[in-house]
DNA sequence: TAGATTGTTAATCGATTAACAATC
DNA sequence: TAGATTGTTAATCGATTAACAATC
């Protein structure tokens, strides 16, 4: 069947509540309480699970342990994900030490560069190779998921290698739209903060008119 | 008039397009053209301009230049932006010397942390301030866009006092839907992580089934 | 049983796209 | 003028939501 896409976003959201609510020790949540906490309607939070079976029980509403459960089956995250990091600049080095990705399965196992000044070296404990190496530490260390923190003219080259080093998928931070193979999702920084001038822009002038901010 | 918010991110993209070709010396560029970089449909970019005004040639196509002038007045980067940075780990440390956020008008002033080693210090040139000195620092600098990249349980408290502190925009990278009355923009970097996840797990399983991969 | 909440249908809403007259 | 491409309308597509029978 055909997910839509913004569901697939919104599972990840229902993971992260339900982690939430596990932690807290409640056993029960209803639609409406996780929909509250994320601000969408009820109906929707049910609508997406439907997709992918009938988690709930009438009357009482969703086993937070089981659910969690099965959300983490749906995006994969049951398992363990082994992650490269190219680029082991300001950004790369950042990540290979973001908590909120060894919190959730994601391991990050090498880093890559091409500043021989770095090669060799470790970063947050995480040895930086020589990109030259990609391929055969892809392949000795098993790693499923690259990360591009790479400038900008170098993201298409960098994402072709990890194609071919037979990656599976790419979280890219570099500004450009990636042509490969693999699915690709995109952390576009530069955008966020364009569309937050953006409102911020737009807000100022509806202020002026009215006082219903939309 | 109502503008789709898809509409308002793809503007960011058509101005990253438009001036990758007002580097390469282009001066007319057809909405074929921008569509094909974006991997969108002509009409998609004809509709989305056409929410702001008539900017095009008939038969011509658009005047690069002049468009570009056009999108950075609609999205707010024909000016400067003043930024803070809340949280002075290695994600706020990154963000404060990110070439994407300088080159596109965006300048991080103050980083702000409640860590007394580090307040006081300067990371790439800028200067760590306390916490507590948020509300008078952003009035002396001027700063209208707060960034908030602390850890995830600091992220809602550290948003209201932003909000106080009278910043207009806030970009978040903490995991966790604020609550506030300024316009945030979330950047959620293990989502992404999350989504990519699910993404490659049904690639293999309907890779497995069929080959034409959707 | 009575009350609550699910899973699902159908209606609504919003965004994308094709098509084409207008016009450079 | 002939060819190209816009701006805009109307049709299509897809996602959200309300409503409610099913059922715990």
């Amino acid at each position: 069947m055909k997910i839509p896409r913004p569901t697939v976003k919104r599972l990840g959201l229902y993971y992260r509540c339900l982690s939430n609510y596990r932690e807290d020790g409640v056993d029960f949540v209803s639609s409406q309480d996780i929909a509250e906490k994320l601000n969408i309607k009820p109906s929707q939070v049910r609508k997406d699970l439907s997709y992918f079976g009938e988690f709930g029980k009438r009357g009482l509403g969703y086993d937070v342990k089981k659910l969690l459960n099965e959300i983490a089956h749906i995006i994969g995250v049951n398992k363990e994900w082994n992650v490269a990091i190219v680029g082991a600049g300001n950004l790369g080095s950042a990540l290979t030490s973001y908590p909120g990705l060894s919190k959730h399965k994601f391991r990050v196992l090498a880093l890559f560069d091409n500043n021989q000044q770095k090669i060799g070296k470790k970063v947050s404990g995480i040895t930086v190779y020589d990109i030259s190496d990609l391929e055969r530490t892809v392949n000795k260390l098993k790693i499923e998921i690259g990360v591009i923190a790479v400038p900008e003219f170098a993201a298409q080259h960098v994402a072709e290698l990890l194609e071919k080093s037979g990656i599976k998928g790419i979280v890219n931070f570099a500004p450009v739209r990636l042509r490969t193979n693999v699915p690709v999702e995109d952390v576009d920084i530069t955008l966020s903060f364009e569309t937050i001038a953006y409102n911020v822009v737009k807000k100022s002038s509806t202020d002026l008119l009215d006082t219903s901010n939309d």
